[in-house]
DNA sequence: TGCTTACTAACTACCACAGGAATCG
DNA sequence: TCCGATTCCTGTGGTAGTTAGTAAG
């Protein structure tokens, strides 16, 4: 499977399975970071009818992914996972990404170069630009999970498919929870595009969902449960978490599992994996893995119809979600971008002169009394307006303040 | 075990207006 | 068929408010 990753089929990068808005705005930042004179080549500076929808990066990305000037001698596995200093390799172009991200951007990095089981993080970067690198040469440097600390030991002959037959049918529906938590998915499903060795993608879709609040845990335990082989040893994983284990059909399992299975019982199930990687058998295996859940056995305190449950509703609440937000005319972005607001509403540009000015009244010489409802919206409005043009983007803060100096 | 409270994350409405799209002569 | 003028209305982002889900007590 690792192999399979490395050597994905296809060389090219399909830049347009890269739906998600976290992984689009990676390559959107690396695009800006590493090729400026593409951007500038683009649609996208132009302000006219220009058109730069998440769907319309892939020719211009994928130009320019096959031309990245990475130095493949710099670029160390190792040196990427160091958990000791993980910015420190600045040498390796990858510097260029993660050392000039924001705080956020760095606990992505954190997340991923400090879990235990992330060793292969960085991979479908690599394999976006494998026509640059010197793959196998990497796979050297590539530590081989080990199954004896939890982690599944991938087959090493990439011609054999991660599963049998195509799993996909599970994924409508109701069959997607039938996935019990060990099995090994089908890259070729939609829903896990994280394992998807054609189109590289890591960062499934659904990570979006939880990217904002609190990314580098759903990343970490992302990453980690992709690479760490069939069982995640998330005992920290949420509840919600416990979701996106379903929208990653069950590639995780918590800690209940742990507690359900024995070391024993868990080597077994490794093995089974194994021995679905290895092809010897995904159908029998499917049908023992059938025969396995319907044995109606709680995976800890979820039985495997709250399980389904779950991970129905989640696929649910995320099918419903708007991922492809798409911008049709980045003139009005700019303009969205440049236009005055009020408390986040775009405001009239000659609101601001006029209702600054009351702002500016001598309120001293009013009293307090005679302050009707309608003033103190007035007010309200010049101080937002205030907040506004002073750069704070708390109201209330400034109201506050604001009412303090008016008495 | 059930209830309440507190908290978090996701989602949605709101706003002004430039300019794309449609229409007309 | 093309072109200019006019009108209609779409789309843009940050914030506040609402809703749903979950944990803790």
């Amino acid at each position: 499977m690792l192999q399979d990753m490395i050597h994905p089929p296809e060389q090219q990068l399909p830049i347009e399975d890269i739906c998600s808005p976290v992984s689009s705005q990676i390559f959107e930042f690396c695009e800006q970071e590493l090729f400026p004179e593409t951007l500038q080549n683009s649609d996208v500076s132009s302000c006219s009818n220009c058109c730069y929808e998440d769907n319309s990066y892939p020719t211009n990305l994928c130009s320019s992914f096959s031309s990245i000037p990475l130095d493949v001698g710099k670029l160390n596995i190792n040196n990427i996972n160091t958990p000791t200093n993980p910015t420190t390799n600045t040498n390796n172009n990858f510097s260029i990404i993660f050392d000039s991200q924001d705080e956020n951007d760095n606990d992505i990095f954190a997340s991923i170069s400090f879990s235990p089981i992330s060793t292969f993080s960085v991979l479908p970067l690599l394999e976006a630009q494998q026509d640059q690198f010197d793959l196998p040469s990497l796979q050297v440097q590539i530590p081989v999970a080990d199954s004896a600390n939890g982690i599944s030991t991938y087959s090493p002959d990439p011609s054999v498919p991660l599963t049998e037959p195509p799993l996909q049918a599970v994924f409508e529906e109701d069959g997607l929870s039938s996935l019990p938590s060990y099995v090994r998915l089908d890259p070729s499903s939609p829903s896990c595009s994280v394992l998807d060795p054609t189109t590289c993608s890591i960062l499934d879709p659904t990570m979006g969902s939880f990217l904002p609040g609190n990314l580098s845990t759903a990343l970490s335990a992302d990453v980690s449960g992709l690479f760490g082989g069939s069982i995640l040893m998330g005992a920290d994983l949420q509840p919600q978490e416990l979701e996106f284990q379903g929208d990653n059909c069950g590639l995780y399992a918590s800690t209940s599992l742990q507690r359900v299975y024995s070391s024993g019982e868990m080597q077994n199930i490794n093995n089974d994996s194994t021995h679905l990687v290895n092809g010897g058998g995904g159908a029998s295996l499917t049908s023992e893995i059938s025969a396995f859940e319907e044995s109606t056995y709680k995976v800890g305190r979820l039985s495997v119809e709250e399980r389904k449950e779950k991970i129905h509703r989640y696929m649910k609440k995320r099918n419903e979600r708007n991922f492809s937000k798409k911008i049709k005319y980045a003139c009005r972005k700019t303009l969205a971008d440049s236009r005055p607001r009020v408390r986040g509403r775009f405001a009239k540009n000659d609101e601001l002169g006029e209702a600054v000015r009351p702002n500016c009244s001598n309120h001293e010489v009013e009293d307090e009394e005679e302050i009707t409802v309608k003033d103190d919206e007035e007010m309200i409005d010049a101080s937002d307006i205030y907040a506004h043009i002073s750069g704070v983007n708390s109201f209330k803060c400034n109201y506050a303040l604001q009412s303090q100096s008016w008495m």
